[in-house]
DNA sequence: CCAAAAAGCTAATGGAATTAGCCAAGGGTG
DNA sequence: CACCCTTGGCTAATTCCATTAGCTTTTTGG
């Protein structure tokens, strides 16, 4: 029997690939193993189990994302900032909406996913820096509303809350527009 | 053997308890007919499975919290109401962190449930009446922002993402007081 | 009082996760 | 080159849960 060729990262991969077929919640070890043509226990060797496994996705969807909204923030400032930001994130979710939900479920303890977080928040807080916002507990505050209205919008967006009669990209925009006015006006 | 007296609502309404101490995606079946002292076949004789109970705690959510943010709403107006409608939005979804998880995923073509949802986007416009936002569309996009915001702060505070050093109390009211801002100019 | 619907039950099936333990592949060392 | 031992696959067995089928008892309405 030749070897399959897996290891951690592989099998992550292919696990985030199919959770973005398949959504969040019907990811099974099952299904992972079938995809490498492999028995399910075989995967053990390689993740510690399901719940392992949804950390793991958890990490790399904070890591993609932050390097994602990096990425989009650098050269820019002020609304430009907002704008690119808003949409890097929108379109990471969008793009990748079943590790995306497991996002905020990272296995207890997980340091590396509380890095990963932490540099999405350090992207957030740049924004924010090009807003003359200074005060720590003010930061703080506008970063969790920054992400919470970012969060928000993609979640509703993905499980299809948005039903009413009018283009999500149009209701984005505007939502983007009032952040950033949100923002510029925040210390007033 | 006495019968245990189950009914739909019945059954539903404890799994709607079992899930807020449990947290979503950790709701069995099994534990539910437990809780009732019962095999776990008979919850067949009331709801249509794990999928349908699924389905029937989202339209709980869905209305409770509709109820909830009418209650909140009434009688008041702009900030008052902006104020009033957050705070029990948030307080809905904390102390039922586990239905409200399913909240945003209804059995496919429920009706009820659209109309629920309706009830409460009908409520964030009542809100936004108070601003003098008329245009339709602007209103779509103003209920999705708000929305959003709401919907993302709470999951965050659920999930555990506010980590930072920061009562997140402030940082709600904070919210709260950038929404109302961004209402308030909306149209400018 | 009886019949039939409703509400429980047990039994059987199937899928998924997990653990244990076996065996081959293949890489490094003599 | 041969050997060993680590590694990565496997099968088997267990457990738990969801689901379906079919039986029995309760309840209720005529």
């Amino acid at each position: 029997m030749p070897r399959a060729g897996l290891s951690p990262e592989v099998v992550v991969a292919e696990a985030a690939r199919l959770v973005d077929e398949v959504g969040p919640g019907r990811l099974t070890l099952a299904a992972v193993a079938q995809r490498f043509g492999v028995a399910l226990p075989s995967l053990y060797k390689h993740v510690g189990g399901l719940e392992d496994l949804h950390g793991r996705l958890a990490l790399v969807a904070a890591r993609d994302l932050g390097t994602a909204l990096r990425r989009a923030a650098t050269g820019k400032a002020g609304a430009d900032a907002t704008a690119a930001v808003a949409a890097a994130y929108r379109s990471y979710a969008l793009e990748h909406p079943g590790r995306y939900g497991y996002m905020l479920r990272p296995r207890s303890g997980d340091e590396e996913h509380t890095r990963a977080s932490g540099e999405i928040l350090e992207v957030l807080g740049g924004v924010l820096a090009g807003y003359g916002i200074e005060d720590p507990g003010t930061v703080v505050d506008a970063i969790r509303f920054l992400r919470s209205a970012l969060h928000g919008f993609v979640e509703l967006e993905i499980s299809g809350g948005f039903a009413m009669d009018r283009p999500v990209d149009k209701s984005f925009k505007a939502a983007v527009r009032v952040l950033d006015l949100a923002l510029r006006s925040w210390s007033a």
